[in-house]
DNA sequence: CCCGTGATTCTCT
DNA sequence: GAGAATCACGGGC
């Protein structure tokens, strides 16, 4: 029994050592990033629900996927009571079965790099926006929980102008499959007049 | 470093 | 409804 009801930040580091399953291909989650629906100004969820984020405000244990940067699909676990709207990102992990399937969706990328990044993940398992609102007891996407892993470790989220400041990322220790830390992007200058100065 | 790429959402009519 | 900014990224140089 999947119980992911409890709050996102003691539920994101217990999918560390997880294992994200779609048909051949399996993937034992080294990265994950928390995202607390109502508080956090980072979270798709924080203005409310919308056609897009409609999952996360449902019951924890579903798959949440989104679209984004015109090419890529990342995938979240939803987590926390139902109506909050939390969830936890997958940003990376290591290829543990069916990695030939892995090799040809991922065709030129080195075997470290075959699901190290959230889109990156969801493309080594074929996972695609028709898996959003996936029960992951149920499938065809499904989660099994690991063994905790030895040491994990904290930091900053990836890619964020929001909230920085939270370290809601957690990794593996020592895992060649975490992907590379990248601040967010500067503000580019604003199109309306500053009237302050 | 730079930039493709297009859905989503915000803001103003 | 239209126009604009944004974006939880990745690949190429």
């Amino acid at each position: 029994m999947l119980d992911l009801s409890g709050p996102v930040l003691e539920q994101a580091p217990r999918l560390l050592n997880a294992v994200l399953r779609h048909g051949d291909v399996a993937v034992r989650l080294t990265e994950v990033e928390a995202y607390d629906g109502a508080n956090d100004p980072g979270s798709h969820a924080y203005r409310g629900m919308t056609r897009r984020n409609t999952v996360m405000f449902g019951p924890p244990g579903r798959l949440y996927c989104y679209f984004t940067y015109g090419m890529h699909v990342c995938c979240n676990v939803v987590c926390g009571p139902e109506g909050i709207a939390s969830a936890v990102l997958l940003r990376a992990g290591e290829v543990v079965d069916g990695i030939e399937v892995a090799r040809e969706r991922r065709a030129g990328a080195s075997d470290r790099d075959l699901a190290r990044g959230p889109a990156r993940l969801c493309r080594a398992l074929g996972i695609g926006l028709a898996d959003d609102g996936v029960d992951l007891e149920r499938g065809p996407v499904t989660l099994t929980l690991g063994s905790p892993p030895d040491d994990v470790s904290t930091g900053p989220r990836v890619g964020l102008r929001a909230a920085a400041e939270r370290s809601w990322r957690f990794w593996i220790t020592g895992e060649q499959t975490v992907s590379s830390y990248r601040p967010a992007a500067p503000l580019r200058a604003s199109r309306r007049p500053d009237l302050s100065s």
